[in-house]
RNA sequence: GCCGAGGUGGUGGAAUGGCAGACACGUUGGACUUAAAAUCCAAUGACCGUAAGGUCGUGCGGGUUCGACCCCCGCUCUCGGCACCA
């Protein structure tokens, strides 16, 4: 395919604009910031593949747009270098991750990233196993240790047996490792949490204001996974009450007996010597099923009789206690109580072991299925003919009343893990000395290094690879200076990512993670870009990382990001791009063959930016093409005033594009262009003026080759020169004959408006206009002005 | 099961309640060429018709409206998330 040199174009302004450090933003004197982020790749094997051509290819043709819109834009680029993704790779290559990291950072940055055209600032690059990062890393845990909101407990934990590590409930999805796709285990291993679940409520409220996708508040709304209802205490014999979270207290009376998880603390207490055996049984093989064993929802409930009883507190019937796996541990309190008439997962299991089942509430027939809809209470001593809604406020103000329990909100979140027993993290900075038990790393003291083991393989053994290394194990105790030992797990690869965004601004900062002036001017962040997979996994944490420096008084903002836009996927296939699904589409190939302009432009119209789709390289010829005609028109313009019909076009397409660019719609925008372009072509020669406008329209999207023409149409980098255009004149209304058929939905109305009359003419006089009811039949053309507040349908007539 | 987003030509996708299918891809025909590629021009939702023109068309069934891809009700299918969460 001929066309335009785009090789030696692109490499030609890309050393230019490097060169002359045109897209470096001064951050200390700027006037207008604006901060425009994308989430950072982890530098792993692949390289960078044709999806992230498409997800940091649109953010940057906003910021590109800023720029010309007068703002200083601050675009950074880094690495979420350390974590299993990149260990796991340096594991099947044969080499250090120490070693390996330097080579595909650089293999990201230099051959692909630098290629794409973007105005990414790369004198701020933040790479998370630097140690200069990850020392902050490590402040951070301290911080957070510090407030009270880290600690460690010995529990239960979901293991990945590929992975050979503990992980975070975020990162297992339906019972599997969010990263290898393996079936989880328990664990049951001493474990660093951080308290993310006292922010549970405000994680949650905050969603109401913050300006982020449906989508992803949705996800996070989900996660966070409110539910109000009651604990309620019920006595047993052995003097060992057993509380019980419900969100229906209103059932009550229907209670027919209790059911402990396996893991619930009591359970040992509460068994009978005579079931000891049973029980034991029970307990020990629940521990061994995988996750998926254990919730799968079609199996068979299974369950033991404990042996005890407990004494249901509202109507004093002694009810049976049993142990059963299918209530769950950590959520709640481990226990519930069962009532069998309106819950189908009770009712299972009452039929399965013949248990009583008494209905509360009216309606359903309960000898075929639970029922679980409202209906009135009965059976239930002074609350019958109570509407089961209204009875679920009543009935709980009453058991407060009564001291029999209290309303309690229950949240699906947990709080998170992040111990890893891996090597490629940040060493959590702590030590234990058995004088002073937990000790944290003084600060002066960090960064704790990563020492460089030759061995830095995963156990298996529930132990970090670092427990190998006795230099760095053994250590003075910072209090007492007697020996003590270093915590040997590494943290979670999202507690690096958790505050990157804050490093970028004060990267040159040597005493402290962030600088306060820096931070003040920059953030919170404007535009936050990246994909829904991070939902409730970085977005969550980031958002959770950020209120606890707010509440710490290091930064004045509790919400990190302004605005979030969530892109699409860009699959091939239907799946996902890896290298283990075989499907990856390399961005270098496309670079030498169309360029990184057309490539860049072809994804971006391929599909709406928000939604993704599949690849499908047919339309990259499209692009090419269209960016050759470009080429054509432009050397062809000639120096003559506009006409009207290319005035008109010009209005219509700054109108639009600039609002597509500003609603992240690309593929509209770039369709926008290339209407111009035909329409510019109509005539044998497009006015020099059009053509400065196309071009400078052109220009975040086809960076490069907009920059080429612009050399050719007038002086200076197009970035300086070349603003973003705008609208010269009011949009005029071109030819006589308007009617206003409708104003504001439903009501209609006509009206007459001279040639030449303003949108806000027009505008005026259908507002001033009485309604009238009429409607005409021949209208043939139409258009739309936006008024604050108001919508005026004008049909053009014929 | 629950929550969310969707269903429009051969394909990707456009359409504040107002000419459905913008813009592309593909296909077909034509021009240029010895030929091909590239490029340019034309046609391209389906059906009827030589044509002018007509009929039907946005997953299915209803409704609101002068007018519905768009709003409302009920279904159905696809995709994403959550899921024995009491």
């Amino acid at each position: 395919m001929t066309g335009y040199d785009h090789k030696s174009i692109e490499a030609k302004w890309s050393k230019k604009w490097a060169d002359s450090k045109i897209f470096q933003t001064d951050l200390k004197s700027t006037k207008k910031p604006f901060y425009n982020l994308m989430m950072f790749p982890y530098p792993s094997a692949e390289g960078l593949h044709i999806g992230h051509v498409f997800s940091f290819g649109g953010p940057d043709v906003y910021g590109h747009y800023l720029l010309r819109r007068g703002y200083d834009v601050f675009e950074p680029m880094g690495f979420d270098s350390f974590g299993i993704h990149s260990e796991n790779y340096a594991i099947k290559k044969n080499t250090h991750p120490m070693k390996l990291i330097n080579d595909t950072v650089k293999y990201f940055r230099d051959e692909q990233f630098k290629r794409l055209g973007t105005i990414i600032d790369w004198e701020h690059e933040v790479v998370t196993s630097d140690p200069k990062y990850y020392q902050w890393t490590q402040w951070l845990f301290l911080q957070l240790y510090e407030a009270g909101l880290a600690y460690r407990k010995e529990a239960p934990a979901q293991w990945c047996p590929s992975c050979l590590t503990v992980l975070a409930n975020e990162q297992v999805i339906s019972g599997k490792c969010e990263r290898c796709g393996s079936e989880v285990t328990t664990k049951t291993l001493p474990q660093w949490f951080l308290k993310i679940t006292d922010y549970a409520e405000r994680l949650l409220k905050n969603l109401d204001w913050i300006d982020w996708s449906e989508s992803t508040k949705t996800m996070q709304r989900n996660w966070i996974g409110k539910s109000e209802g009651a604990e309620v205490a019920f006595e047993t014999g052995s003097g060992e009450g057993v509380t019980v979270f419900t969100t229906r207290p209103d059932t009550l009376w229907g209670a027919t007996f209790l059911v402990l998880s396996p893991e619930h603390s009591l359970v040992s207490k509460l068994t009978s010597s005579s079931q000891k055996a049973v029980v034991n049984t029970y307990v020990s093989e629940a521990s061994k099923k995988t996750e998926i064993e254990r919730v799968s929802t079609d199996k068979e409930k299974t369950g033991v009789f404990s042996g005890s009883y407990a004494i249901n507190p509202v109507n004093k019937s002694k009810i049976p206690i049993w142990i059963a796996d299918y209530v769950l541990t950590g959520y709640g309190t481990g226990a519930i109580m069962a009532v069998p008439a309106h819950d189908v997962r009770d009712y299972a299991f009452a039929k399965k072991f013949d248990l009583p089942i008494t209905a509360v509430i009216s309606g359903g027939d309960i000898s075929k299925e639970a029922y679980t809809g409202e209906g009135k209470l009965q059976n239930s001593g002074e609350f019958d003919g109570t509407d089961s809604n209204l009875a679920v406020t009543k009935v709980t103000k009453w058991l407060e009343d009564q001291g029999f329990g209290k309303a309690k909100v229950t949240f699906h979140l947990r709080d998170w893990l992040i111990s890893r027993q891996r090597y490629w993290g940040p060493p959590i900075p702590m030590i234990y000395c058995e004088k002073c038990g937990t000790v944290p790393v003084p600060e002066k003291d960090l960064p704790v290094l990563l020492p460089n083991l030759e061995n830095f393989k995963p156990t298996g053994t529930g132990k970090s690879p670092l427990a190998s290394d006795p230099e760095f194990v053994n250590v003075a105790c910072p209090k007492c200076g007697s020996p003590a030992h270093r915590e040997t797990d590494v943290s979670d690869t999202f507690l690096d990512s958790s505050w990157y965004f804050l490093r970028y601004p004060s990267t040159g900062c040597e005493d402290k993670p962030f600088d306060q002036e820096m931070t003040k001017k920059w953030l919170p962040i404007d535009f936050y870009s990246g994909g829904n997979e991070h939902a409730v996994l970085h977005l969550m944490y980031t958002r959770f990382i950020t209120m606890v420096l707010h509440d710490r008084g290091l930064i004045d903002f509790e919400e990190p990001f302004k605005k979030f836009r969530a892109r699409g996927m860009i699959v091939l296939g239907g799946a996902k791009m890896s290298k283990s699904r075989g499907n990856v589409v390399n961005p270098n190939d496309y670079f030498d063959r169309t360029g990184a302009d057309a490539l860049k432009m072809a994804m971006l119209f391929m599909v709406p930016f928000e939604q993704g789709g599949e690849f499908n390289e047919n339309g990259v010829g499209g692009v090419v093409r269209f960016l050759n005609r470009v080429v054509k028109l432009v050397e062809s313009a000639k120096e003559r005033p506009e006409t009207e019909q290319e005035l008109t076009l010009k209005n219509k397409t700054i109108k639009r594009v600039t609002s597509d660019i500003e609603a992240m719609t690309f593929n509209t925008a770039i369709a926008t262009l290339m209407e111009y372009a035909n329409g510019l072509s109509e005539a044998p020669q497009a006015s020099k003026s059009a053509a400065r406008t196309l071009v400078s329209l052109l220009a975040p999207f086809a960076s490069h080759l907009a920059e080429e023409l612009w050399q050719s149409l007038g002086e200076g980098f197009s970035v300086h020169t070349s603003p973003w255009p705008t609208l010269e004149e009011k949009y005029l209304i071109s030819k006589d004959e308007l009617i206003v058929v409708q104003v504001s939905g439903k009501l209609r109305d006509r009206l007459s408006v001279p040639t030449g009359s303003s949108e806000e003419e027009v505008t005026r006089l259908a507002l001033a206009r009485p309604k009238v009811s009429s409607y005409t039949k021949d209208s043939q053309l139409s258009k739309t002005i936006f008024v604050p507040g108001r919508l005026i349908n004008f049909v053009l007539k014929k």
